[in-house]
DNA sequence: TTTCATTTCCGAAACGTTTCGGATATGATT
DNA sequence: AATCATATCCGAAACGTTTCGGAAATGAAA
């Protein structure tokens, strides 16, 4: 291995230098620099990140932690942000650390751990839950991070996000606006802030209508196809009068809901409106839908880049500050949806 | 932070005797590795695995490189790989680096770049095609690596393989016998390793039933449903007399096939055999078909832990060599193979 | 000529750890 | 009393880099 050292000598220069010539520093005349850059080549130098790291107190890595392992489809969207994350920050020339904690590992411990070893420039955490634990810790050990979500209301950390809250008050909107008083809600998992913020917009929505809140129409859990499958078919055969109208929180929860609407022999928009979040997720085309679906929309590779960014940011000081942001969402009326029958 | 120094100027110890006790050398008295173990628990004190990496020349990390954007559901096994290979690297200690690099990057300058950083202990290679430059690059740079696959006939690289070829000249094997003289394979796209391991096999199984090798039936593509929902229906279309019999190389593929089948009105088994390899992913189950699938088994989460036993043996040289392992398939004959008509 | 700013350079210290070689104390053995 | 083995400890060097403070050379300004 080629070190500092050895260019030193080879050029006839000093350690410090050769260094600072590397490095791109203003007190290196362009000769030398020119020079210094040709030995490299020649010597096959390369930096030793691990002594760099140890002087500068930067190691140039961030940690994305995840609980339990990935199994598809449910956690399709958890992988495409992941291949995206990795390759944002392999181009701004940070490492990227997935680490797979068995299931029902205690977060607290693991960052603890993570933190301590001081490995790591900054985290992104995904999958936020309401009050996590995670942001208080990693807040209070004064570590960049980012959150691909939010916790709390107007919170001090940085985050990417959508705005949950306004696309399921948007949807009910839409569907009250169209006349509809029953309307159902396909929703993620209890105690994510996606999903709680959905719920919190699905209910204002209904109270601007005066329309009195019914919990048998929400029904949280996974979301994927068999999930909606499951939940829409009991859904109408429990509530009578049975809904008018269906939110799903995604893509795929759209999907299990035409398979159970047509199993019912309950024709959309006819019999029953539908309404979708999309993702824009590159395995499930909101496109392939029949009857044609009326979608909200923000796509999730729109914040890849944004995460990097702001956590990038975060870390340098140098960096200008990247605020976090609340995309906005599109509004894509097709055939899904029409006045109630 | 807390450093060692810190903690022996609190015990009244030289540093190198807390260090010692840290790392439970022989030639500290329990009493005193008690006391360490205290004061660090009291003033939370933790390696620093820079500082560390800087002397021992390790690092603790290995590191998988995947070129392009994983999208779904080709690289659904691809995903369950880095799932599972990042539990399993964190359960032994080591960080797991996930590092993907824009479509079409030139592998080798990655790698280089990778191994000259000095930030990776190992490698983790997957995807292998035939005469891959990866490998014969890391060897030549002397890395500790291994290979998810294999590249050349018994190679001296570290590796954890699936008896690709055995698979495929076991399903031709099967159904030869029952009297089949037109064999299908969808297979995977060329060019990577196991593909080519089981178009050998078939080749051989044919050969040995002295059955002439038709190119018109090997179909190569992406593993995906609409792929063999293309190719089969291609090869129905083309070829005359049609073929009796269906090998898929994945479940996809035979998802495809069913599909494919039965809009052309053909009955499984008494029209078409179909036999397919189960790599036992978790979102794709081979138990969901009907006729049951005839299939060659061997699951992908079997070489999760191999894979990382084998790396970490070859990293740690105090550590007994684990061998590469070629895993055997099981062979389960349910109802879509039969006689040919 | 002297002074001063600018450009270009360098030695030494520092980052936090591990490890090499040796030191000291204790008690047993000769 | 002298020798030796064992258990326990320590100082200093080393890993490869960056950075602090200052030095030397150059040319312009006084």
């Amino acid at each position: 291995m080629t070190t500092l050292k050895d260019l030193s000598r080879h050029l006839g220069l000093s350690v410090t230098q050769v260094s600072r010539a590397i490095n791109d520093h203003d007190d290196v005349s362009a000769s030398t620099k020119e020079r210094v850059r040709e030995a490299a080549k020649e010597l096959g130098y390369s930096v030793n990140l691990t002594a760099r790291s140890l002087v500068t107190g930067r190691t140039g890595m961030v940690c994305l932690i995840r609980d339990g392992h990935l199994n598809l489809p449910e956690h399709t969207s958890g992988f495409e942000v992941i291949s995206g994350l990795s390759m944002e920050f392999s181009q701004r020339g940070y490492q990227f650390n997935l680490q797979m904690t068995p299931e029902g590992t205690d977060p607290v411990k693991v960052y603890k751990k993570a933190v301590a070893s001081g490995s790591f420039d900054g985290f992104i955490l995904t999958d936020a839950t309401v009050n996590d634990e995670r942001v208080a810790l990693l807040e209070e050990l004064g570590v960049p991070f980012v959150v691909h979500g939010r916790v709390g209301e107007d919170p001090k950390h940085a985050y990417f996000d959508i705005d949950n809250y306004g696309v399921a008050l948007h949807q009910v909107r839409h569907l009250t606006t169209l006349g509809h008083k029953r309307i159902g809600l396909l929703n993620g998992r209890d105690g994510y802030v996606y999903s709680e913020s959905r719920i919190d917009g699905y209910k204002d929505g209904l109270a601007e209508a005066g329309i009195a809140f019914d919990d048998r129409l929400i029904r949280s859990g996974p979301m994927i196809e068999d999930q909606a499958l499951i939940s829409t078919i009991a859904m109408f055969q429990d509530i009578d009068p049975a809904p008018t109208a269906l939110i799903c929180s995604n893509i795929l929860l759209a999907k299990g809901a035409y398979h159970a609407l047509s199993a019912l022999n309950l024709s959309i928009p006819q019999d029953v409106s539908v309404i979708a979040h999309d993702d824009v997720l590159s395995s499930i085309r909101a496109s392939a839908f029949y009857p044609a679906l009326t979608v909200t929309k923000s796509p999730f590779e729109d914040g890849y880049s944004v995460i990097a960014d702001i956590l990038c940011s975060r870390i340098d000081p140098s960096q200008k500050d990247v605020e976090s942001v609340e995309v906005p969402f599109k509004f894509i009326e097709r055939a899904s949806t029409d006045k109630p029958a």
